[in-house]
DNA sequence: GGCCAGGTTCGCT
DNA sequence: AGCGAACATGGC
């Protein structure tokens, strides 16, 4: 029933605690994933079915190694092999830390950041369902987002029974397209929501919208493409390179959470404006994807703080 | 028991 | 150009 183990090899280092970690922190919230007792739980959709790939690391950060299991209904070689490749890709496993590291030892204030979050690669999610997410997660609290999307994926995400487990993954464009404006209000989108998704869902299904074909473009070209689209604004687009399209330059800055960890990192503990933060991280450029994540994993972790100017001064940036 | 939580986008005045 | 609506749970 299940295919024999493969093995991922990530690019050193790679710390497989705090990247599947940092994979989990929303999917393992609202989706079947979960990262439990150094087993990392990711459910995928190949070709349409349903597969749970478990994941174990067996080497370390300098020389990572990674044992995967694929289980699922009905699923052949070549689908397993699929469903491992992409369990390998959400976790950024051949991501190239080096350069960044190169330019933030040299920093003033990364350096800590760096050193206690080593080895934690960007994780990525589909462009298709980073939108999505995103888009759920504007405008209302962490709390309501969640409860949205739990019942989106598990209203029209495609599901099977794994291991005595239902596992569902994210719902295609396909799905939402064709679930309607209606249907997604009654499950508490506000009409705003359910226009958004829906349109941009249609889009992607038909083809008009290809997320996918962003990859590589420059910052300014993928922002105006995305915020061309209804629903999108720069935070979104910025969320979308650093989660999904592999940029390695994304910056939110008008995310609030980035604001007051930049604050702490280089303004002393004071909130910092977004005309602040982005002028400050163009020193950063183009890495920004790295400050951005390591910022909030360090922050999810509760270790910002200590982190942060040993030194208790910051300065302006200017 | 009220208030706020990791706010952004769009539309209306 | 500037402000308000949109969503509605759980913790402090």
């Amino acid at each position: 029933m299940s295919p024999a183990p493969a093995f991922i090899e990530p690019t050193p280092p790679f710390d497989f605690g705090l990247t599947a970690g940092y994979l989990t922190y929303f999917r393992g919230r609202y989706g079947s994933d979960s990262f439990e007792n150094g087993e990392l739980r990711h459910v995928t959709d190949v070709g349409g079915k349903v597969a749970l790939a478990t994941v174990r690391s067996l080497g370390s950060v300098d020389a990572p190694r990674l044992k995967v299991g694929i289980a699922g209904e009905g699923l052949e070689d070549r689908d397993a092999e699929a469903a491992c490749c992409r369990t390998a890709w959400a976790l950024g496993a051949y991501d190239e830390l080096q350069p960044f590291y190169e330019i933030a030892l040299k920093d003033p204030h990364l350096p800590p950041l760096v050193h206690a979050m080593r080895g934690l690669h960007i994780t990525r999610a589909s462009p298709y369902e980073a939108m999505i997410h995103a888009i759920l997660g504007q405008q209302i609290s962490s709390h309501v987002a969640r409860m949205l999307r739990t019942t989106l994926i598990e209203t029209y995400g495609p599901s099977a029974t794994i291991d005595g487990r239902e596992c569902f993954a994210f719902p295609s464009p396909e799905a939402l397209a064709n679930a309607g404006v209606d249907a997604l209000r009654s499950i508490k989108f506000s009409q705003r929501k359910a226009e958004y998704v829906t349109d941009i869902s249609a889009m992607v299904a038909s083809g008009r919208l290809d997320l996918d074909g962003l990859r590589g473009k420059s910052t300014e070209d993928v922002v105006e493409s995305l915020t061309a689209i209804r629903g999108v604004g720069p935070w979104t687009a910025h969320w979308l390179m650093i989660r999904a399209l592999g940029h390695t330059d994304g910056f939110p800055y008008g995310d609030i959470a980035l604001q007051k960890a930049m604050g702490m990192l280089v303004n002393g503990g004071s909130t910092m404006s977004a005309d602040e933060i982005l002028k400050y991280s163009e020193r950063w450029s183009p890495y920004r994807s790295y400050v951005t994540v390591y910022l909030f994993a360090a922050m999810r972790s509760g270790r910002l703080e200590e982190l942060v100017g040993s030194d208790g001064r910051g300065d302006s940036g200017t």
